[in-house]
RNA sequence: GCCGGCUUAGCUCAGUGGUAGAGCAGCUGAUUUGUAAUCAGCAGGUCAUCAGUUCAAGUCUGAUAGCCGGCUCCA
């Protein structure tokens, strides 16, 4: 006798082992049509999984997160099933679960174009309309290898072979395609409706940009046509969000052939950055920062100091005059430590915080430009804090809190907090890592921030957390940032005089809430869908007429506006022009003027 | 940097190898208007750049640059 308990506790018996399927079907016509896998003990499992012992079971829909996260898994393979129907000679790879959808990478002799993509997808709505089964079996991993290596699946099979040999691979089998796949899947492709593929793009095999390039096709899948519906109009409503397209249209600013990944920030742009700059040195002011300015370009001798004369070269911008050469500054922290290291400093100046609106200049690569989010000349909310290591603590607890009123000021509340560990290579004693990887997990602890942690993404000279937002689009921007770095004040020698008159090694915390100007102001844009809030709007007011006569009136009215805050000028404007007023109501509703 | 695509007026886009187009914006004139586009006229171009094929290139070929989507990178 079996017992399977169901999610609302009622416990159904079976005298002999049965499928998932034969469960949902033993509670509903309906249920058993919708089922597209079962959770067991918490475990997501085929349809046709025996269960031959007493287990919770719940079944999973379309409905369910995990029934959407098998649509999109199955389409993956629905998708790798109608290239190979029509490109029988393209290899598989690998083929998984994204946000919104799924992608599948491919080898082919020559390009897919848009219409290839198009005839995919026709071919992906026949398979489907089969409504053939999903069926899984299981080989020994050896067998798996020389299976798709008889198939001339070459990926596949060295994808397996990095599987343990005494492992057994599971294999999911659609109509002629069959794939290696850890699975579950939907029982049978009909139960896939509602997908899109959307785009071509290229990817590297194993994600390692010395391996060749593959061809990524990436799609879109829902559990009804409305969900699918909505996605494709929010993509459409995040296309006018974009910044690129509201800095032309607002006239904020523009970047030009002639300097690739570099902003010309228009009057009104500049307006706009004015507002987050004079804030956030309110920010520094308020929060013990001292503002300070370095110079733009340093010498070589500085750099081959720090390492990035070795190590980081090729992204520098160098310049030369009268047999010196220089860097245009790809950071701010060396400048701050020169800083620190003018006269002697005693344990009771930590910690000593340094602020600046740095400007710095990385030779990124072309390809990874974006718009004002990725450029090559940034300024950033630099600041250094220089401590003990018993301060990093407070230190990093006090700074999240403020990141997260000033981000709720400028109207984020999605924070994505990340913490990155200590990476292969690195200094540091494993002593010093525990201690500040322990403390800055423990100050978004106490701010009551949620985090994941990404293993061994830290900089060599410390862990860090960063924290990150989404443009309209969805992509995820790093923004603020909190690294300990434990070799930079080594480097550079820098030191302060302890209680007992030795010299000590500062810590020195690198910091910044914005990140860097453009890229925030450039989320800001998109979150704002260029309605900016009016302190930070370009024109916050605006003063029409209808006729002639009321033009000197709106002039007076206006010169009195913006007289009206105590401590700022109001930034209002007449607009006087000889149209209708419709005409002018419309043009300044567009230019999103604040209402 | 890598893969693919794109580049025609300020913007959004048409344009079969045979005289360069539209709408909006701009300028000029008329209109003095009551809460999201008044009417008319005018002007606006090295079709990204360079080279090639051709009697003839915006259109075909190649290279370069920039941009777009991904990938990689991001001290």
């Amino acid at each position: 006798m079996i017992q399977i308990t169901l999610p609302d506790g009622s416990v159904r018996e079976f005298s002999q082992p049965v499928t998932v399927a034969d469960v949902a079907a033993s509670i509903g016509a309906g249920l058993a049509k919708a089922a597209l896998a079962g959770k067991m003990d918490g475990k997501v499992v085929d349809t046709s999984y025996l269960i031959d012992s007493n287990r919770a079971l719940s079944i999973i829909t379309a409905k369910d997160t995990d029934g959407l996260e098998l649509i999109r898994h199955s389409c993956a393979h629905l998708l790798a099933y109608a290239v190979k129907e029509l490109f029988p000679d393209a290899q598989v790879t690998i083929g998984p679960v994204i946000e919104h959808g799924f992608f599948y990478d491919f080898s082919y002799k020559r390009p897919f174009t848009m219409e290839d993509l198009a005839a995919i997808e026709k071919k992906m709505t026949e398979l489907a309309g089969r409504d053939e089964g999903v069926t899984r079996r299981v080989l020994p991993r050896d067998e798996a290898v020389a299976y798709f290596k008889g198939l001339g699946e070459h990926y596949k099979a060295e994808i397996i072979a990095s599987i343990p040999a005494n492992e057994d691979v599971s294999l999911y089998r659609e109509g002629k395609f069959e794939d290696l796949c850890r699975g579950p899947h939907v029982p049978s492709t009909g139960k896939l409706k509602f997908f899109k593929l959307m785009k071509l793009a290229g990817a590297y095999w194993r994600g390692d940009h010395r391996n060749e390039m593959l061809q990524r096709i990436y799609g879109t899948a829902w559990a009804t046509k409305d969900e699918l519906q909505q996605h494709l109009t929010m993509l459409e409503e995040a296309e006018k969000r974009d910044h690129r397209k509201l800095g032309r249209e607002l006239d904020l600013f523009h970047i030009d052939d002639h300097a690739p990944g570099l902003v010309f920030w228009h009057p009104k742009g500049w307006t706009l950055w004015q507002g987050v700059e004079q804030y956030m040195r309110q920010v520094y002011r308020d929060n013990g920062y001292l503002e300070v300015k370095g110079p733009q370009i340093i010498d070589k001798s500085l750099w081959e100091k720090t390492g990035h004369w070795e190590k980081y070269r090729e992204n520098m911008f160098t310049t030369e005059s009268e047999k010196r050469e220089y860097a245009l500054k790809p950071m701010n922290c060396p400048g701050h430590i020169l800083i620190f290291k003018q006269g002697i400093k005693s344990y009771r100046d930590l910690p000593l915080r340094f602020g600046e609106f740095g400007q710095c200049h990385r030779n990124e690569p072309s390809g990874g430009l974006h718009g004002i989010m990725r450029v090559r000349g940034f300024t950033q909310d630099d600041g250094h804090i220089f401590c003990t290591e018993d301060q990093i603590l407070q230190e990093c607890a006090n700074y999240t809190a403020l990141l997260q009123k000033v981000y709720a000021d400028f109207g984020f509340k999605n924070i994505i907090y990340k913490i990155a560990t200590r990476p292969d290579k690195r200094i540091g004693s494993e002593e010093s890592w525990d201690k500040a990887e322990h403390a800055l997990m423990e100050s978004l602890r106490l701010s009551g921030c949620e985090f994941e942690i990404t293993p061994g993404e830290g900089a060599f000279y410390g862990p860090k957390i960063e924290y990150t937002l989404k443009d309209a689009l969805g992509r995820q921007w790093q923004c603020g940032t909190m690294q300990v770095d434990f070799f930079m004040t080594e480097r550079l020698d820098a030191e302060y005089v302890g209680e007992d008159g030795a010299r000590y090694r500062p810590v020195m915390l690198h910091r910044a809430i914005v990140g860097s100007l453009e890229r925030f102001i450039g989320i800001l844009i998109e979150e704002s869908a260029g309605a900016l809030p009016t302190w930070l709007a370009p024109v916050q007011l605006a003063v029409l007429n209808i006729t002639d006569a009321q033009a000197d009136y709106c002039r007076e009215i206006v010169e009195k506006l913006k007289k009206v805050l105590p401590n700022q000028e109001l930034r209002a404007v007449t607009d006087l022009r000889n149209e209708k007023i419709t005409y002018k109501i419309r043009e300044h509703s567009m230019q999103k003027l604040p209402y």
